[in-house]
DNA sequence: CTGTTAGCGCTTTCAC
DNA sequence: GTGAAAGCGCTAACAG
C-alpha cells in the first residue's frame, strides 16, 4: 500500500477537470460527453489507474471481502473446501480472508475478533472441535454480518449451513460391503462428540439392521487417525476376533488399516475388504486403491459462499436455510470382490 | 460490514464531547484527563466498540493486510506454508489474503490484478508451473508493494525469496541411492521453466558425476504428477531400459511410479527402489513407505512472511535477501537394502 | 485538556 | 455537461 497509486485527482489534475467528473466518465455515466470519456480513459490506461478498494469500501459500506475461520487447512477436505469458495468468490468480485482455529478455541474466537473489525461482509464458518460456547459467533448476528457455517454447524445459534450427509454416506459404504457378502465388518468410528462421528456410526448401523446383520459391539473401535489405525489394526487381528472388513470414518485410518493387513499377510479384498470415507488423494495412491465416500468439498466450498453471496446481497430478511450434499460412494478395488 | 458497528462519533455525542477526543482517550493519549478517558473506555467497552479497519486504513495508507498467491492449497506442503504464514500474520497483526492460481497462468495474473486495488501492504507469491511472462509481477514493485517469492521463484524479478535448498536435497536423495549400490537411477523431473525443477535435476545429475555414476540421458523423464507417473513408468518398463531405481522430483509423482512396479511384479526395494521428494503425509501411507526429503514448508512460511514484514517496515530500502531452507533425508523402506 | 479542521480516495447529490 | 461540497470513520496538526 505504498503511495505510488494513481488515483482519480490526479487524472482530474492532468486534465483540468473535476475528480467527479473524472469519476463519472471512468463508469461511462451518460452526462458526461463522448470527448471526455475518451480523455479520461486513455489516461486511466496510461497511468494504470485502479480505484483504491479501500476508499470504495469506505464509501459504499461494502468491502467485498468475506473470512473464513476453517479448522485445519491441511486436511485435503478442508483445502477443497476453500476451492470451492474461492472459485465462487472469484466469480463474483470477492476476495477471501482465512484464518486457522487449528482446532483450537482460543484462536476460533480470536479469528472471530479480527473479522468483526469492519472489513469483511460476511463470514463462512466450520466450528473447531474444542468448541462448546458459541458468544463469538453471536457478535457477528449483533453486527447484521450474515454467517454460514458449513461442514460443522452449531445448533445455537440461527444461520445458513451447507453440510454433508454423513449418515447416507456411512449407510451407502456399509451396504455396499454387506451386498459383496461381508457380514463381520469392523467399523473405526470417529469421536462421538461431534455430529460427524455419530452420524457416520448411525449410518454403519443402520445399514446393518436394515439388511439383518448382527451387530457385534467387539467391532466398533474409536479409532480414527493413521497412526492409531496401525495400533489398532494390529490389536484387532492378534484379538482372533473373525472379521472379514473393515470400514472406517476417514481414508488415512483405513490407509493404515489397509497397511497392517498387507503386513499381516492378508489379502485385500480377497480376504478383507476395506471401505474409507473421504475421497482423499491417498485413496487413489494406496495399492490396492481404496474404494470411499466421496464427500464433495469443493462443492461444499461453492454452495456456502453462494448462499452467503445470497445473505449479503438481500433485501428482506429471509429464515435460514439448511443444505444436505449428497455423497457417493466410489467403489475401487479394496472392495471389490 | 451493515450499518451496526459503533462509530467514535457515537460515542462522542452521547457523551456531548468531540470525536477526536473520543479518539484520543481511546488511545491513552497524555493530553486527556483521566476522567474523561474512563467515561470512554466504559462507553466503548458498553457498546463492543471496534476501531473500523477500513478508514483506520485509508488514513494510515496501510492496511495491515498480505496477500498470498499459491498454486494449490490442496498440498500438503502449501498448506503447510500456509499454516507458516498465519502463525507470524496473526502474531504481528496482519490478515491474509489468498489466492490460488490452480497452476494456470491467466488466474494467477487475475490474483496479482486483484491484489493490485490497494489492499494489501505486501504479497507471498508462489509462482505457478505454466507461468513465463513475469510482467504482472513487475507492477508490485511500480506500485512499491513488496514481495517476497517463496518455493518458486522468479529470477527475472529483484525481490526476497525463500527457498528450498532443492539442489542440495536432490543430490543427498541420489548419493543415498547410489550408496545402496544403485547405479540406472531414473529421475522423474519437475518443469524445468522453474528453478525447482531445474535445481533437483541439478543435484540429481551433480551427485552421479561425483560419484562417477555413468548419466543416462533416457532416464531423465519429465514427470512430476501422480497421473503421468502411472503413465511414464508403464511406458519405461515397457521400453526395456535397464533401471535399478527412480528418484521423482516430488512424493505424488513416486506413489504413481511404485504402484505401477508393483502391479508389474517388481519388488521394491530389491528390484528397484524409490525416493521421492517433499515428505508428503503419503510417503507413510503407501505400502512400502516411501524414502523422501523433507521440506520445512511451515517453517517456509514462517520465514517468508517475517522476510516480508521487514520489508513492510522497513525505512530504508535494503537488497534483496534469499533465505535457503535446508532439507532433510528421511530413508524408509521403499530404499533401503 | 479539548475542539476544529482537513484529508486519506471515492461517489453522489445539488447546483449551475 | 461539469463542478463544488459533503461524507464514509478515523486521526493529527493546529488552535485555543
Amino acid at each position: 500500500m505504498k503511495s505510488s497509486q494513481v488515483t482519480i485527482k490526479d487524472i482530474a489534475r492532468e486534465l483540468g477537470i473535476s475528480p467527479s467528473t473524472v469519476s463519472r466518465a471512468l463508469k461511462d455515466h451518460p452526462d458526461i460527453s463522448q470527448e471526455t470519456k475518451r480523455l479520461v480513459n486513455e489516461l486511466a490506461k496510461k497511468y494504470n489507474y485502479k480505484p483504491n478498494a479501500i476508499a470504495l469500501s469506505l464509501r459504499n459500506q461494502r468491502s467485498n471481502v468475506i473470512g473464513v475461520v476453517i479448522p485445519e487447512i491441511v486436511h485435503y477436505f478442508f483445502s477443497s473446501v476453500i476451492s470451492g469458495i474461492e472459485e465462487v468468490a472469484n466469480a463474483n468480485g470477492y476476495s477471501v480472508m482465512i484464518s486457522q482455529s487449528n482446532e483450537d478455541f482460543n484462536r476460533e474466537v480470536a479469528a472471530c475478533e479480527t473479522f468483526l473489525n469492519g472489513i469483511i461482509d460476511g463470514v463462512l464458518i466450520s466450528v473447531s472441535k474444542e468448541t462448546n460456547d458459541y458468544t463469538h459467533f453471536h457478535r457477528f448476528e449483533e453486527e447484521g454480518i450474515p454467517i454460514v457455517f458449513f461442514d460443522r454447524a452449531v445448533d445455537e445459534i440461527q444461520a445458513d449451513r451447507v453440510i454433508i450427509d454423513d449418515f447416507d454416506g456411512a449407510y451407502q459404504a456399509t451396504e455396499h460391503l454387506i451386498v459383496q457378502g461381508r457380514r463381520k465388518i469392523v467399523h473405526f468410528a470417529g469421536p462421538q462428540n461431534r455430529l460427524i462421528g455419530q452420524n457416520r456410526l448411525n449410518g454403519y448401523l443402520k445399514a446393518m439392521r436394515d439388511n439383518g446383520v448382527v451387530i457385534d459391539e467387539r467391532l466398533i473401535i474409536p479409532c480414527d487417525t493413521f497412526q492409531s489405525a496401525l495400533v489398532e489394526t494390529q490389536k484387532l487381528i492378534e484379538s482372533g476376533l473373525k472379521f472379514d472388513s473393515i470400514f472406517t470414518v476417514n481414508d488415512f485410518t483405513a490407509a493404515g488399516a489397509l497397511k497392517i493387513l498387507l503386513r499381516n499377510g492378508y489379502k485385500v479384498p480377497d480376504d478383507i475388504a476395506v471401505v474409507g470415507f473421504g475421497d482423499d488423494q491417498t485413496s487413489l495412491m494406496v495399492e490396492p486403491t481404496l474404494t470411499t465416500v466421496n464427500q464433495p468439498g469443493f462443492e461444499m466450498g461453492k454452495k456456502a459462499m453462494e448462499q452467503l453471496i445470497r445473505r449479503i446481497t438481500q433485501t428482506k430478511p429471509e429464515p435460514p436455510v439448511t443444505e444436505l450434499l449428497k455423497t457417493q460412494l466410489i467403489v475401487r478395488e479394496s472392495s471389490r470382490s
